[in-house]
DNA sequence: GTGGTCTAGACCACC
DNA sequence: GTGGTCTAGACCACA
C-alpha cells in the first residue's frame, strides 16, 4: 500500500497520513491483525518526522483503528472493535457544513446523493487483490 | 437566525460562524440579497473579537457566498454566483475521509446513503418560516 | 455618456467615477470645454452620495482633467492643460506591478504589447460620433 | 534581493510589499522552489509588524503565486502554476483607467506602446546575477 | 521555530 | 457607522 504525503495541502501531515491508512483499511488493503511500520521506518519512508508518524497512529488508535500489541507493534483493530467506536453525532458533525455548502451551490438531493455514491464505490473498488 | 459559538471546540471560532452562516443559507434562513450584520455587531453579539468575525467574512467573501456592497455592507451572494464557485473536487476530498471512516465502522453503501439523506433533508427543512 | 457604478466592486465609487469620466474624456464622449453635472445631479443620478462625486470632481481638478469655472461649474480643462499634468513617474509606478504580474504569469513581452495596443484601441474606438 | 517600504505612501504596506515580491519573481530575483523569509523575519528586517507580513503573504499565496510547504516554508510557486491563476479581464480593468489617462495626456498609442515597452525591459532586465 | 488563531485597541478611507 | 489596515502581544498546532 502506497501512501503519499502532500507538503503542500493545507491539511496537516499526520491527518493526511490517518486519513490514507483509514482509506485503506475501507479498501481492504490494510486487514485487521496486519501491522503497520513502525513509527521510525514509517517516517523515514515517507521522509517526515517520526513525532508526525506518532500523533498519526496516536489518533488512529484514540479513534478505534488500531490497538498496540507488545510485541507486534501496531496492529489493525477487528472489525467489531471498530464498530464500537462508531460516533454518528461526529461524522454528522463533519458532513452538516460540507453538504450545506453543496446546497448552497446548488446541487440538489438526488445530484448529492449520487455524488456521493459514486465516490463510496470508487473506495470501495480501490481494493487492490 | 441563531449562532452558537462553542468556545472549547477545536474547531476554529471563524470557521463555526462561517459554517453556520452557509448552514444558514442552505436552511433558507439567509436569502440571497439579505445583508449580514456589520463585524462590530456581530462580534458582540457572539462575545468575540471583530477581526474573527471579519476573517469568517473574508473566507466567505472569497468562497463566493457573499459580496460587499458599499451602501448595503455584506450582503449574501445571488445562487447563480454561488454555484460558480462550486469545485467538486476539494469537496470530494473532504468527503473521502469521512466516508473511509464509516465504511471501516461497519456501515454498508445503503446505510451511509440512507445516513446522508436524512442528514441533507434535516438541513434542508430546518427552514424558519 | 453613461456611467456605471457597480457597488459590489472593490474599487472605492469616486475612484469608479473619476475613472469613467477619464475614459469618457480619453474616448471623446467628453471634449474641452464641456460641463460636468453638478455634483448634485450627477449624485441623484447614480444614487450616490454627493460628498462622493465631490471626492471625485476634486480629484479630477486636482489631476488636471477639469477646471472650476465660477459661472459654468466644472469645465473639462484643455488638451494642452492637461498634457502639463503630464506625470510619467507615477504612470510608472502603476503600471510596474501589473506588467510585473503579467510576466510572472507566462505572458511574452509581445503578448503583452499586443494586449496593450488591443485595449488602448478599444478605449479610443468606443468614440460616439 | 531588497525590499523597500515607503511608510508616507498611500498604498497599503501589505500592498507594497506583495508587489515588490511579485516584482521580484518578474524580475527573476526569485525562482520558482525559492523561499521566502519567516512571517517573523521579513517583519523584524522591514521593522513592521509580522501580521502585515503574513497578509502580504496572504495575498501572494490566493494569488498563486506562493505555496506553504510544511517543511521549507513559503515558497515561489512554479511557473506553470502561476499562469494558471491568469485572470485577462481582471488586468484589463487596472489597465483601462491608466491607458484611459495617458490618452487624455496626449500621448500618442505609438508613445504609449513605447513606453510600456521600455518598463518591461526595465522590469525584466533589473534581473540580478 | 513555523504559520495560524485570537484578542485588543487605534486610525483611516469611504459612504 | 462601515470595512480595511496596522500594531502588539499571546497561545497553540505543527514539524
Amino acid at each position: 500500500m502506497i501512501i503519499q504525503i502532500q507538503f503542500e495541502s493545507e491539511t496537516p501531515i499526520y491527518k493526511q497520513l490517518r486519513d490514507q491508512i483509514v482509506q485503506g483499511i475501507a479498501q481492504g488493503d490494510l486487514k485487521p491483525e496486519e501491522s503497520l511500520p513502525s513509527v521510525r521506518r514509517m517516517g523515514q519512508e515517507l521522509g517526515i518526522n517520526l513525532h508526525t508518524v506518532n500523533k498519526a497512529y496516536a489518533v488512529l488508535k484514540q479513534q478505534g483503528f488500531t490497538v498496540i500489541h507488545k510485541r507486534k507493534g501496531v496492529l489493525i483493530n477487528s472489525l467489531e472493535k471498530m464498530r464500537e467506536h462508531l460516533d454518528t453525532d461526529n461524522l454528522e458533525n463533519e458532513l452538516r457544513p460540507i453538504f450545506s455548502e453543496m446546497i448552497c451551490k446548488g446541487l440538489t438531493q438526488k445530484e448529492i446523493s449520487g455524488f456521493c455514491e459514486k465516490l463510496i464505490q470508487k473506495i470501495q473498488g480501490g481494493q487492490n487483490e
